[in-house]
DNA sequence: TAACGTTTGAAACGTTCGTTTCAAACTATC
DNA sequence: GATAGTTTGAAACGAACGTTTCAAACGTTA
């Protein structure tokens, strides 16, 4: 049986808005692709906007069930900071392939949409990934704090944004970097290998010592 | 005396590149910004495309001076490993924002270039990027590799793109970053002091230990 | 000043984009 | 099987884009 129009949209839509953008990625492309008429898209998804919205919200759902289940397990644990670091990390980025279906263009769409809620140029999606995902954002930047105990607030958010910004580059590069490996060091790394790197630098970052906020000179 | 037209057209265009992306920022907007004529970026830079590389080039060409004074200097220490690598990143984010004259669309500007290096959207700039500046890119990641003894060569390479995620995200969302800082913890930053966080972390995270090229599971 | 190469200005070209239109096809209900 | 509501299809719309054209203005040299 053929699959639904709408599924049909949002299953090639996140695939292309995956591997090459929102904006570089038209609605004559999706709809061709997904082997539907244009005017689908508007029909079903009142707009670009609309859709993209819609693929964030696919994604992102099962995501937050998984999270948040793994998220109030930890949040009882108090006493070993390292462990329960390295076991949140290991866990956001084990949900992150889970959902993903370890398909490099369905990571990268994940690390788009991170990027998309700090940006200005998808002013709708940032907006609308704040106001829908805030709670849980919160409840794991609020666990991380609680294991990083030597920090003040100012200090956490900035510290939180650094390891961020590693996962977000690993994740949305993932593609390229596996290929370069792949010609330079003659290594086919799948994404479970690649993402296995990063549990013990994302620890390590969040454990380094604190630093005043000063200038840097 | 009015400063003439081509760098009339570099310094707008390197200021809402920086700002807005390169896809996103139109050869109208950036002509009638610098108040030229909208054909004069063809007819000095051939296309938008030429248009982008002349930027990343006048941005490049001082960076690379800069660094590779810097590491010829820290290429001759061996010794203490913490050390040098405290000083290489410090230059390196020193460097950066020397070149970007502490502007936030500049800084963005840098990260957006590293950003389309690995990135198959703007093909003809990656091409250009790693045949303009490989020798620098390679002599930094020598370096490094130096004073990370523990890796092999493949697990320094995840290593470094980890590290270079990690300044790309702060750097290309610093604005963003700062003006959430600003509303929550009623404390305006600036580059500097942001940048001053970065160095430990990515000490910290260069002296991760190693994982084995394993599964996440 | 005359002539020539360079640069600018205003307009248009051809494409692509998101969106809209509206008739045709389909589906469910009575 | 007729009807009403939903979905699809083909075509077009208006706007924005990068690029091209070509005459006018400018600057330099003889």
């Amino acid at each position: 049986m053929k699959k639904a129009t709408v599924e049909r949209i949002l299953d090639t839509a996140e695939f292309e808005f995956g591997a090459h953008g929102f904006v570089e990625t038209s609605l004559r492309t999706i709809t061709s692709k997904a082997g539907v008429n244009l005017a689908a898209v508007n029909y079903h998804f009142g707009s670009k906007k609309g859709l993209i919205q819609a693929v964030a919200n696919r994604f992102f759902e099962p995501l937050t069930v998984g999270m948040q289940k793994r998220l109030e397990v930890l949040g009882t644990q108090h006493d070993n900071h390292h462990q329960v670091l390295t076991e949140l990390y290991r866990g956001l980025l084990l949900e992150t392939l889970t959902i993903a279906q370890r398909t490099p263009s369905r990571v990268a769409l994940f690390a788009r949409l991170i990027n998309s809620a700090y940006s200005q140029s998808q002013g709708h999606l940032r907006k609308h990934l704040t106001h829908q995902y805030a709670p849980l954002f919160l409840l794991l930047m609020q666990i991380m704090r609680e294991h990083m105990p030597s920090m003040n607030h100012e200090q956490f958010f900035w510290r939180f944004h650094h390891l961020l910004g590693m996962m977000v580059f690993t994740l949305s590069n993932s593609e390229a970097l596996a290929a370069i490996c792949a010609v330079e060091y003659a290594a086919q790394r799948e994404l479970p290998e690649i993402l296995q790197q990063l549990v013990s630098v994302l620890v390590a970052a969040s454990e380094a010592p604190v630093t005043p906020m000063e200038k840097l000179a």
